[in-house]
DNA sequence: GTTGTCTACCTGTCAGACAACATGGTAGCA
DNA sequence: TGCTACCATGTTGTCTGACAGGTAGACAAC
């Protein structure tokens, strides 16, 4: 006979489970306002401090957004998908460590994608391509950065899997806040053909999801990493 | 002239960050126990509500754990690694999405394992494949279980790579919550030989990671989930 | 039409208090 | 001596009430 450990749960964490279920049940859609604390404490029977508790916590792992004066809102959990602490946790040396990561699980999402993806998400890839393209240029640096996220974004939606983009989106979003910006912009001012290079990388592997070939869309994307490491370092990581 | 957008930061951000920052230093080691929460509000010149709001914070990313009447402790990083809360959100038709990403993600781990493990990770690796065969008996179930995972986890470490390990081991854990669980026991209940099966294709992965054979390395992982899909589903979904 | 002001609402923070819980020591008892 | 019951202490969990500061909308003044 085996006991399980009785672990008397907080009122705060029930709170946060109570709206959690809410805002999985669509009560709260993505950027829709919560009621107000005092509000929150009245129907649930807890004080504001013990409602706080549960915000702060749903806010740390990035399903809330606190808006001092307004109110809490719902955030896109794909967009934000919290982690932004943990990877506080090893800020300094990292960027080539993500780089490394991604090099290795973006060709396999890209070769999910080209299985699954629908046709809006082949528009949605596209119109970023044209984008990219278009904004190869020194003075608009970070429109094409951004561009840049939303593209391997995009490709991790078209995978139709939640959790793999759960698992990848901080990846993408923590690389836009790191080192990688420092790289990226000083190759970006003196080398435009490269930028223009690696942008028709990123059309390649569009056209490979779109024309549902798995194989050609990994390679276009290994291809990517490949350039990515060149420009980085001037050297390769990838042995194969 | 561009203008930043302001955003105050509010006290209780500031006390997480302060201790993340201490955490992560070393101050507070693993299983460490934090300064009481009154001494860590009157030592940060703030409010013990405020202290308590970044404590619900990082206890909600996993880093520490509250014991009531005791005090706040560090918690293991890879080892609870939060997400749990966001994974809720998903709950219920989520066990194949999370076989589907372990299935292309996890041959590109073990290839990169396969370049970059050290010896002690090595040992550690064919420790667990003694285990597993030891443990393939219908009333060793939860302890093969677990020793499954622990190999998986294992091999994610052998990268090397912290923010890999960060971005897989929720998928590995969370599949220990689910009805994977339910899946495994059924089969493993009434058909062994798969089981000791699957548990010699662990070893291929763990001896061509050891050679240093990325290829092979990566080849072997396929086949583990080749065979995983079959068991739980009958049917393939890797097309290649 | 723009600016300033007022008001109502909301979040952020504080202080103090009490209950519940865990630990360790102590006194009482066999 | 050895065990048990009790209590003091420290800590977390929660509550109450309060105030400061930010935000948005309405309205008056220029």
């Amino acid at each position: 006979m085996e006991f399980r450990k009785v672990r008397p749960t907080k009122a705060s964490t029930e709170v946060a489970q109570q709206l959690l279920r809410a805002i999985k049940e669509g009560v709260f859609p993505v950027d829709a306002k919560l009621p107000s604390e005092a509000e929150l404490a009245q129907r649930m029977g807890v004080s504001r401090p013990t409602v706080r508790e549960a915000l702060s916590a749903l806010e740390a792992v990035g399903l809330i957004e606190a808006r001092p004066g307004i109110g809490n809102f719902v955030k896109n959990p794909t967009e934000s998908m919290a982690f932004e602490a943990l990877f506080l946790l090893e800020t300094e040396a990292s960027c080539l460590e993500i780089m490394e990561a991604r090099t290795i699980l973006e060709p396999a999402v890209a070769e999910l994608a080209a299985q699954k993806r629908t046709d809006d998400q082949i528009s949605l890839l596209f119109a970023i391509c044209e984008e990219l393209q278009s904004l190869a240029h020194p003075a608009r640096f970070d429109e094409y950065f951004t561009a840049d996220k939303r593209f391997h974004l995009a490709l991790v939606q078209a995978t139709g899997n939640t959790l793999l983009a759960a698992a990848m989106t901080p990846l993408i979003n923590t690389m836009d806040q790191r080192i990688y910006r420092e790289f990226t912009r000083a190759y970006y001012m003196k080398d435009l053909p490269s930028i223009t290079e690696v942008a028709a990388l990123h059309r390649e592997v569009a056209e490979a999801v779109a024309a549902g070939e798995p194989h050609k869309a990994r390679e276009a994307m290994e291809a990517h990493w490949r350039r990515m490491w060149r420009l980085v370092s001037g050297e390769e990581i990838l042995t194969r």
